[in-house]
DNA sequence: GCCAACGTTGGC
DNA sequence: GCCAACGTTGGC
């Protein structure tokens, strides 16, 4: 089992979205980043967990985790010419963009934000603090432990 | 909104 | 295949 971390804009899909989601799933499309789709591609397998990190807004932060539970998805989106990310050079074929479908397993409470992470001499050498623009990227398994040593996952409601 | 880091594109 | 120009990401 590996584990990994996933970014995402809150401003246009937050994990409160993933949770209120239809079977609290989606597929992890838009994503445009050769090193990135490899490790999803390549590296990701069914059952890995994956830290979802909210970047781009006001307190940058692991707000939970989720679970691949497919892979090997051609990204629809690159095949929508009304989408934003839109790739007229992926054949259905042989497509360009492959990613994975994600479910939600639980929130963090507290969420570990971005300023915690930088000071903690136990995570130095997390790819997020490292490579900050890759937005997929490995977590080791100490780092992983490590971080959720430092908050609770929060029971979801239903179920 | 700024800007550093860095990935991509395209001319040569 | 190099590298300058350009575009994007994402923290601040």
């Amino acid at each position: 089992m590996k584990y990994w971390l996933l970014k995402s804009e809150p401003d246009s899909f937050s994990y409160e979205d993933l949770m209120s989601a239809p079977e609290k799933r989606t597929v992890w499309d838009g994503v445009r980043n050769y090193q990135a789709r490899n490790i999803m591609r390549d590296d990701m397998a069914q059952d890995d967990l994956a830290f979802f990190y909210h970047s781009s807004c006001k307190e940058p932060a692991i707000a939970g985790v989720c679970r691949i539970i497919r892979t090997g998805i051609a990204d629809p989106s690159a095949f929508d010419p009304a989408s934003a990310y839109y790739d007229a050079k992926s054949d259905k074929a042989n497509p360009r963009w492959v990613t994975v479908e994600v479910e939600a397993v639980y929130a963090l409470n507290p969420v570990i934000t971005l300023k915690q992470m930088r000071k903690d001499s136990a995570l130095a050498g997390m790819v997020l603090l490292n490579r900050s623009r890759l937005s997929v990227q490995p977590v080791t398994e100490q780092q992983w432990q490590h971080i959720m040593s430092l908050t609770s996952p929060v029971p979801p409601i239903d179920e």
